[in-house]
DNA sequence: TTTTTGCGGGG
DNA sequence: GTGTACGCAAAAA
């Protein structure tokens, strides 16, 4: 103890402490060995800057300040020390007072405070958190190696602690990460879950080399990774202990903010068992509104939030595990009779072993999407400088809001506050034109080419120079208007955010370059996607109200230039003979009739020749054949609703047609895709009418398996409170009555019958119906008509003529 | 058409 | 906690 030694650590997650007289910060890493350690920096104080008045006697005033005595909680927040710095804020110079103190939570105080010294003009960069402030200020980004040097030191703490008398981070970052998946399993037994009522049955684990699943109800089994515990609060406690002795770099669960680690918090507190997760044996926090479940050190990453927010490439409208670990792995949950596991537990244990199996799949499924997620997430994290916990969990605004922050620095430049709520308020109210849609003659088309703009929003803000510190220059203002508005950019000094974007289209065009020779490299792949998703929130940042470089004249002006320029294309594309079919923001459909592709290519790079920066327009492919609809009500045409075959890709490209949703049955659904492939694959509209008309005549004819006529639909409040009660709310309450609890959440999934009357008297759950015993004339009025009715209008169908009586017997 | 509510995910 | 952190679509008004 007490000798000068040195470490060197990866930082896997950084926490704040306030100890007694001094804010402290826990840097958690691992050594290259892959010991866990934490590192202690006290030598970091939180600070602001404040404006004064005039230049006057700045001593003078500095002891003004240090003498200062502001009111906090019992005692006095005071300024510890006082320096002096210049700043430029938009391009000029300011001379500033840079504030310590000796708590972060002093600064809100003390700025408050200056605000209204009458010698101090303005506070700056009062609101960046202290943990951001820190890895910002000390250029350390998240998992870097680090060096430290000072001393071990005794603590409470699951992990030895380290005091440092200095840290100097390197550039090398590691990729190398243990993680551990978990998920539980709780009584339930309706879709309505109770923490406070009912328990967790099994919680599964899932590391390298290790698997586990804990349960309470002995029963006999072969499983060798179950493991029983005498009680539910027995199992919680293990389950703790096997989280510390295995200490992985990263906790996954799959929704495990809103669902797991909120129910494990609460049935703790049921049982009186603290939930000391943290390395410092600080508790398990679940954030309020935004909930977030937060340990210590151990940084927990629930994988649904940054697919639901970042990872928007992937095919699927649901972010269920099973829909989203199909499609990214191919691999599916187990299939078991979910809605059995309580009455199981209660009364047939001996047939647990397929819920322990479901549980630790599940877990596995959650690894292996981490296997596959995190890459993304690094490289995320080492472009923005964010830790993983919050790369996890923040909106792509926030993303690009970090990564400009982290910048500032280079340019000297101050960084802006949050707006207030009066601000924030004020800019969700403002709207402006968005981008150009070009509204469709519906029809159906052969030869569809389709061009767009790549990256459109990026390369005008490029281009154009757009940003709030090059709107308005003093120098530009004769040298011509952005488009239909009255706003000029400065076209003589870069703009500090279209440089940051430049560098990083570059960057993506250097790591593409790279990718080209090493296709199958993963984490080149992830990087260029990373940038991408950064470059493409930049527009959307200025708009963002709770943006910190907010710009609605930039924001305006981006979509200016953008329906500009597709407007120009349009224009030049008639003037070369070319038919418009539609147009959507940055892409435009043309008809070719009989014109060659390479004459569209032709056009292309002609258009290309006159485009600024790194504009461009590419052709992105030619499309056999295509239909765009009408809207429901009228003639004109449907706008983002079409369907279009690529015979290169042999793949049907379908957009907008909402029927792939929920309450429409599987035959709807079904029928609206056929129709589409008949018509498009083999340009057979009678063929697409006839099997309309013989999936009618087969409804008519009963049939149709009464599977596909199953319509499912939510339950959005409680039974009764409902005033109207529709199909499903009538079905859900003779569930009710026979036993089966309905809730909120509920699925119901019913049948209509035959039979007079309303509709809700004659809504059946699907086994209560007899094969063939659904009311014909509703699933063709109500289900196939809409969902293709608009389609087939195109090529000249009316709905009478599907409903014409089939008396033709060629159909049967 | 504008405002309010409530789901999503999880068993 | 360098406070006051969702976002969208359907239902209701």
């Amino acid at each position: 103890m007490g000798e000068k030694v040195e470490v060197s650590f990866y930082l896997l997650d950084i926490v704040f402490k306030q100890k007694e007289n001094r804010p402290a910060l826990c840097l958690y890493g691992k050594t290259s060995s892959g010991k866990k350690i934490c590192i202690v920096e006290e030598n970091f104080l939180p600070y602001f800057y404040a404006e004064p008045i005039e230049i006057e006697d700045r001593e003078r005033l500095k002891k003004e300040l240090l003498a200062l005595k502001v009111p906090f909680k019992e005692g006095d927040a005071v300024i510890h020390s006082v320096e002096e710095i210049e700043k430029k804020l938009l391009g000029s110079k300011k001379s500033l007072l840079k504030i310590f103190a000796l708590a972060p939570s002093y600064i809100p105080f003390l700025k408050r405070e200056l605000d209204a010294h009458p010698k101090i003009k303005k506070c700056y960069e009062f609101d960046i958190s202290f943990i951001y402030r820190y890895l910002i200020d000390k250029n350390i980004l998240p998992l870097a190696l680090l060096h430290a040097t000072g001393e071990w030191i005794p603590e409470k703490s699951k992990v030895p602690v380290f005091l440092a008398k200095s840290i100097t981070p390197t550039e090398e970052t590691t990729s190398d990460l243990q993680i551990m998946a978990f998920d539980i399993e709780t009584y339930s037994k309706t879709k309505v879950f109770q923490p406070e009522k009912n328990p967790i049955l099994m919680i599964a684990l899932y590391g390298k080399d290790f698997r586990k699943v804990l349960t309470w109800k002995k029963y006999s089994t072969q499983l060798d990774y179950v493991e029983f515990a005498e009680n539910e609060k027995e199992m919680l406690i293990r389950f703790k202990d096997l989280l510390k002795e295995h200490l992985p770099d990263l906790l996954i669960g799959y929704h495990s903010d809103g669902f797991d680690f909120p129910y494990i918090k609460t049935r703790a507190e049921i049982h009186n068992v603290d939930m000391d997760l943290g390395l410092d044996y600080s508790d398990l926090t679940i954030g309020r509104s935004s909930s977030s479940a937060c340990i210590a050190g151990l940084p927990h990453i629930d994988l649904l939030r940054f697919i639901r927010h970042n990872l928007r490439t992937l095919e699927t409208e649901t972010f269920t595990l099973n829909a989203v670990a199909s499609e990214i792995l191919g691999e599916k949950k187990k299939e078991v009779d979910i809605d059995a596991l309580s009455l199981v537990w209660d009364g047939e244990a001996e047939k647990l072993d397929q819920y322990c199996e479901y549980n630790l799949h599940d877990a596995h499924l959650t690894y292996q999407l981490a296997q596959r997620i995190l890459p993304h997430m690094i490289e995320l994290s080492g472009l923005v400088g964010l830790p993983l916990f919050d790369i996890n969990r923040v909106s792509s605004s926030r993303l690009v809001e970090n990564f400009i922050m982290r910048r500032m620095g280079q340019f000297k430049e101050l960084i802006p506050a949050k707006p207030s709520y009066h601000e924030n308020q004020e800019r969700r109210s403002l709207t402006y034109e968005g981008a150009y849609v070009h509204e469709p003659k519906p029809g159906f088309y052969r030869n569809v080419a389709v061009f767009d703009f790549r990256s459109l929003y990026p390369t005008i803000i490029t281009a154009h120079n757009i940003s709030p510190y090059t709107f308005h220059c003093s120098c530009c203002k004769d040298k011509g208007l952005v488009p239909d508005t009255q706003y000029w950019f400065c076209r003589e000094k870069d703009g500090i955010l279209p440089s940051l974007l430049e560098e990083l289209i570059l960057r993506r065009i250097r790591v593409k370059e790279m990718l080209k020779s090493d296709k199958n490299n993963l984490l080149l792949q992830a990087r260029s996607e990373s940038i991408k998703l950064l470059s493409n929130s930049f527009y959307g940042y200025l708009a963002f109200f709770g943006a910190r470089w907010y710009s609605l004249e930039s924001a305006l002006s981006i979509t200016s230039y953008g329906r500009h320029y597709i407007s120009q294309v349009i224009a030049k594309a008639q003037e070369a003979g070319f038919d418009i079919i539609y147009a959507d923001t940055d892409s435009v459909f043309i008809n070719l009739n009989e014109r060659k592709t390479e004459d569209a290519s032709e056009f292309v790079q002609e258009i290309n020749k006159k485009l600024p920066g790194f504009m461009e327009l590419d052709y992105e492919d030619t499309y056999k054949t295509g239909i765009f609809v009408a809207v429901k009500k009228g003639h004109a045409g449907a706008k983002k609703k079409y369907a279009l075959f690529s015979e290169s890709r042999n793949k049907l490209k379908i957009r907008g047609f909402e029927t792939i949703r929920k309450n429409w049955s599987k035959l709807a659904k079904e029928v609206q895709q056929k129709v589409l492939e008949i018509l498009l694959k083999e340009e057979n509209k009678e063929k697409a009418f006839d099997y309309v008309r013989k999936i009618i005549f087969d409804i008519q004819t009963k049939k149709i398996p009464l599977k596909k006529m199953i319509i499912s639909t939510h339950i959005q409040k409680s039974i009764e409170s409902y005033e109207a009660v529709g199909p499903h709310v009538a079905v859900a309450r003779r569930m009710q009555e026979k036993g089966i609890p309905m809730g909120p959440g509920s699925i119901v999934k019913f049948i209509i019958t035959s039979g007079e009357g309303m509709l809700r008297n004659r809504a059946r759950p699907p086994e209560e119906v007899k094969e063939g015993d659904y009311d014909a004339e509703y699933y063709i009025n109500n289900q196939i008509v809409p969902a293709v009715n608009s389609i087939l209008s195109v090529v000249g169908y009316t709905e009478e003529d599907l409903l014409k009586s089939n008396e033709q017997s060629d159909l049967s």
